[in-house]
DNA sequence: GGTTGTGGTGGTAGCGCTCTCAGGTGTGCG
DNA sequence: CGCACACCTGAGAGCGCTACCACCACAACC
């Protein structure tokens, strides 16, 4: 099956075995242009005799398309990217690169600094760049030259096309829920509000609170489970008589969760609790989370397939989020 | 600070406007061979004024080094590339990789198909492979050509670098901390046993309860939550008695205490449960999981370091667990 | 003065691939 | 028969970069 080769066989090689031009043994396995069912027959056959795999260096080099993608987070600081969600969006996005042997990068973009994203547009590897954390002014900070390579995981802009999670549509449909059994004084631990898509679900908790006639009660949080136990010991001091408390995220309801358990707050019949995105383990947690969907190993695959095929994607893509009522609220 | 510059700037543009030959700006640009101050200075001028930024494939293609860092996961399905574990890993090694502009692609190795490892040896663009879920069988099957390019996350052979945490050793620590509070009916549930990582902690506990000669309970899993959750309502069926049940990992323990308290069997007073990697959300739940640390993130940040230094590795890198004792247990 | 370095430099040959272009073959049609 | 128009093919020019080699200056040594 395969020859000595300790060198790679090159599109060279196997064009000589087929007893073809390299042109047309590129024209193969490329798929490109005419070929005879002969000419391709006999390629195909040397190319998997030989082993052949092309060299995706020389083949970006030569075409100007690019052998990476990045996933361009932006954050306060470098600790982004252990984000799990992050990390999941880079996975996602592997398997769907890694069939047309596109590498994934994980970039930083430090918050207020567009140098990062300047480097990026003038690197030729860079097939497409996922934007995830997008803010407006990262938005604007967009080099000409990066355009249409460039998709967002949150908000989008007329050049930048969006894949996200219908937030306002998750929120409601948790805040309803909250609501329809029975909940009156309900706080929410936010995420960083520098964040559209934190803002987002404020937007629609402010909404349906001031629609509802009830208190608005809103606490700093920044999606990790620390803070969401910081913020459940906050809410409980400052009003005492919370009966239920919304999370921007799953991890965030797990550590207020936490810090309810700590004070003998039970769960959820004195105070309800309700997250957002349905990890795994939500399920699995005592009680288990009642939470809104969060498709993110849709999106990210979307939006890695939308830069792969360079067609222009769609100005919003939005993915519906449904309410999982476990046992939490 | 940059040109109209539709068309990003090539060493050939700086080589240019600092007055020196290509091979020069080329030297000063990747840092090897002479230069004199005069020429480096001019050179990094003009590369910064341009905005320069190498082109990987270029460079790729010319010096043979690779452009991506392929993580390799083997596995029964592509199931195995939405494992948490393997994100981490590769969000770490993006995180070092970056700077180096390499990419990060995520693989999956079917399992007993040594096709893929041929493949990827095949391509020159890789430069390095880290190998994770690694079998006897899978490095056995690595080719020739790939010596030296790959590291594994588990167990090594003389050819091949390990970077592991001590499994053992935290076995061992979670073990002796559930026999010193007085458990005597163990239980444990494990990972795939095609799995040398999980075979390792499952031998630790055995070597332990015969010792002290107590009965050796083991249940199969999979790291996963879902697994866990049914293994315990196994181990509570098999053994009535049992009162701690040990979980290959965190997403494993979960599920046991998940188990555990539909049936109305407290924990830990009744049972106690202890897991295996100290997962952030460890310390959220109710109760707070005992376990025993695993540094992935330092694991994976090693392993990919090797590859892109390229050097020669030491054949075992073993990193410390420890026990953490919460509540669980 | 030669011969060795030693630091610095530029020319140039590719790396493996795609793409354009100039040719071939055939077939159909005026 | 000639001409257009398919289909198919191979030669060859690079993509941007590094590696190698030849070269030049200048110092140091016999």
């Amino acid at each position: 099956m395969t020859t000595a080769a300790h060198r790679p066989a090159t599109l060279e090689d196997v064009a000589r075995l087929a007893g073809v031009s390299r042109s047309t043994a590129s024209r193969v396995i490329a798929g490109t242009g005419f070929a005879s069912p002969d000419a391709r027959d006999r390629v195909a056959t040397a190319a998997h005799r030989l082993g052949y795999v092309p060299n995706p260096a020389a083949r970006a080099l030569v075409s100007g398309a690019g052998v990476r993608l990045v996933v361009a987070v932006a954050g306060t600081s470098a600790a982004v990217l252990d984000d799990p969600y992050v990390h999941r969006v880079v996975g996602s996005a592997a398997r769907v690169c890694t069939p047309a042997g596109v590498g994934v990068a994980l970039h930083w973009l430090p918050l207020g600094e567009p140098t990062g994203l300047d480097q990026l547009a003038r690197d030729r590897s860079v097939c497409g760049v996922v934007l995830v954390n997008t803010t407006e002014d990262l938005l604007d900070a967009i080099p000409r030259s990066l355009r249409g390579r460039v998709v967002s995981i949150g908000i989008g802009s007329p050049t930048v096309p969006s894949f996200d999670v219908d937030n306002t549509a998750g929120a409601d449909a948790v805040l309803h829920h909250l609501y329809a059994t029975g909940r009156r004084r309900i706080a929410m631990v936010t995420g960083p509000q520098w964040l559209p898509c934190s803002r987002r679900p404020v937007e629609a908790y402010r909404g349906l609170m001031r629609q509802a006639g009830l208190p608005e009660r809103v606490l700093p949080g920044d999606f990790s489970a620390a803070r969401g136990r910081a913020a459940a010991g906050e809410a409980l001091r400052r009003w005492p008589d919370v009966d239920a408390i919304y999370a921007i995220s799953d991890e965030t309801a797990l550590g207020v969760i936490a810090a309810l358990s700590d004070e003998g707050v039970r769960v959820p019949s004195d105070v309800a609790v309700a997250g957002f995105d349905d990890i795994p383990l939500a399920a699995m947690t005592a009680p288990a989370l009642t939470t809104a969907s969060h498709p993110v190993g849709r999106i990210a695959t979307a939006a890695a397939t939308a830069l792969l095929d360079g067609r222009p994607a769609a100005p919003v893509t939005l993915f519906p989020s449904v309410l999982v009522a476990r046992a939490s609220a």
